[in-house]
DNA sequence: TCATACGCTGCATTCGACTGCAAACAAATC
DNA sequence: GATTTGTTTGCAGTCGAATGCAGCGTATGA
């Protein structure tokens, strides 16, 4: 009450051009303020609905600026951080606001701004077990900016250019594309000038921004640690051929099994799941007529259902009759059942990048590209027997 | 070319009030149409820019209405399905649209039609190995109807309701929570009139839509099948106090452990994580001095982390020494090295049908509240000895 | 005391697409 | 041929917030 009666008097009394220059103005008038049509518009609101239910239609500037007797530029300022507002104004603004539950609607602040707050996230297959972790860290990372999430998901590689025209519509700030895209498709980013950043992909023909993991050399070291522990026969369960990382992973592998002059490896070629894996060990077995020393699987849910087949259906001894290596590290990998041997991609520092990236990328959209290439880091665990190096 | 020719002649010229009305209200002319103004502003564009770079600005529908010799209204029109537009309108304007390049702004669409095709999808943890399933399918069903999924992620519960702010912002169609939120949030939602759906969380007090599992069920199913094999002494592992999944579950497993006349069952917490699913075994035997006949877990990890700290740490064989039971039927439940008994929820179908609720819901805001509550399927893995029932 | 500067505030316009209305045309009817 | 339908189109105003500009008020200086 008390503040109330200060601010009162001291705010829209001081300086309320409004009132004085209606009464003249009214002889001539040529339209009513947006103000008066406010007012009356929401009077008609008042006296047609039922007096309880407070309208359907949702509490905008207008009616905070009415009921606190001000100017809807007013409230505007009010919701934006840096303006230049008195701190009674703010007050007394902040009070209605609250009392009418009013929310700033980011819609119509985006058609303004040009500037949507909103962050394109595009993930090929969330049930990849990798992909989880890496969504929720950019979301953390892009929330605590002050950014949204549009999340999208390409579930059979299908019609990405339709779900990429949505992107398009929504007028997305920038994009995180985590999943496999065309050539065209990356062009048609940079045509429509909307920042983004690969994750875990690059283009050969043209720089762009993408943070990565350096698979070839990852996969080169995991076969330079076989090679010196002894293993000589290597087999290989591939990703899929259009996964780019899946290649990288297998081309490193082949060609450091190449340079240490080990016989060239069976490859099957998996995708990624874990039944995969298993159907890899057996294929190998068949086609190779015995047990390799070692499989080098495209990811840990093939290496794990490597080990399980090997171990629980065929009876073999992971590590001592057969070695099992993965890549990614992700969570199951360290569970004791399996205490995999992989290459941990640090998911957790590529998020934070790519989004750092994004963001850096926003506000100065005509940088030039970078590329920021992770290691990934080497754990040595249970499915394979590996000397000191 | 012969297309051209065919369809120019035949559509603007057929009727342009346009250019008959122009002159002689240019005597006149109170202020200039949009359309005219929006040719000036583009003639002052192409004279400033750099004659190849076409200017930052967006594509518009002005623009494309300016090429085609048209009008916006009819542009838009064209992109807006069941309206009334002539084939060779439509033909033209899309032909041009796709010469420009123009992509109508979902921004600006939403604002007037104070739809935004967006729904808020807030999930608590996405690294929790259950929601990223739930997340990946709701994800498709809501892409399959047109909507954009905004993903919220509250971490550590902390400031959820700075986040649930957020998603008034943007004025999102509907929401989906899988997360745990106040009754006071949950109020808000009505107050706000935005239609929800809560998966796997109800309220006690009110009636609210919601997709379910039955948990209680489920719960006195595991222990029946426990107690009818022969297990006397039960312990449980239960999931965090603040989940009431897990709440439920512990309530379910004790009431049935009761009725049955066995033994009251030793309790420790988890928080759901591999790691608390292997100290709670480990409390388990402190406090009890020996080995229970079986565990009951909160969920799938934590059960994977208590038979694997049994196996590989205590030297406990699982099933024959200790059954371990879990709830969910994530994938790596159904890995051979586990292929653990548990309870799975039909993911897929509770996600659909929130979806589909929420959908329901958001045509028809004022339908009475449902609850679709669904029944965990029982999966007789190799980590319990269970007889035929 | 008056001039200058600066801090706040309101006005009016803007973003881009949608839509009720009426005008214009085309087709159908008498 | 005149009238009545029906279809297609353009016009102008709308959604809700942001912002350049100008005006008002107060504090500061001379």
């Amino acid at each position: 009450m008390a503040e109330k009666t200060f601010l009162k008097p001291k705010l829209p009394k001081t300086r309320n051009t409004n009132k004085v220059s209606k009464p003249p103005a009214a002889s001539k008038a040529p339209k009513a303020s947006k103000l008066q049509q406010r007012q009356k518009k929401a009077a008609v609101v008042a006296t047609t609905a039922t007096p309880k239910e407070t309208s359907r239609r949702a509490v905008t500037s207008y009616d905070v600026a009415l009921r606190a007797g001000i100017s809807q530029s007013a409230v505007s300022r009010c919701f934006k951080p840096g303006a230049s507002v008195s701190p009674a104004m703010r007050a007394l603004v902040m009070k209605v606001a609250r009392e009418l539950d009013y929310t700033p609607n980011a819609i119509a602040r985006s058609l303004i701004t040009r500037r949507s707050n909103l962050v394109a996230v595009l993930i090929s297959n969330l049930t990849n077990l990798y992909y989880p972790e890496v969504l929720s860290e950019l979301c953390q990372q892009f929330e605590k900016r002050g950014l949204r999430v549009l999340l999208f998901t390409l579930p059979h590689e299908a019609d990405v250019d339709k779900m990429i025209a949505q992107v398009w519509e929504y007028q997305v700030d920038g994009v995180v594309a985590a999943a496999r895209l065309t050539p065209q498709q990356v062009a048609e980013f940079e045509r429509r000038q909307v920042p983004f950043v690969l994750y875990n992909r690059t283009l050969q023909d043209k720089p762009v921004n993408a943070v990565v993991c350096d698979q070839i050399e990852g996969a080169r070291l995991l076969v330079t640690r076989l090679a010196a522990a002894g293993h000589k026969r290597l087999a290989i369960i591939s990703g899929p051929t259009d996964s780019v990382v899946g290649q990288e992973r297998t081309r490193g592998a082949r060609e450091r099994i190449a340079e240490l002059g080990l016989a060239k490896p069976i490859i099957v070629e998996g995708n990624y799941d874990y039944h995969s894996g298993a159907a890899g060990l057996r294929e190998i077995l068949r086609q190779l007529g015995c047990t390799p020393d070692a499989i080098i699987c495209g990811n840990d849910v093939m290496a794990i259902g490597c080990v399980d087949t090997a171990r629980h259906e065929l009876g073999l001894n992971v590590p001592t009759e057969l070695s099992v290596v993965g890549f990614d590290g992700v969570e199951p990998s360290t569970w004791l059942s399996y205490n995999l041997t992989t290459l941990r991609q640090p998911v957790q520092m590529m998020a934070q990048a790519a989004a750092e990236m994004l963001i850096a990328l926003i506000a100065k959209p005509d940088s030039s590209p970078e590329k920021r290439v992770f290691s990934a880091q080497f754990i040595e665990g249970g499915t394979s027997v590996l000397g000191p190096l």
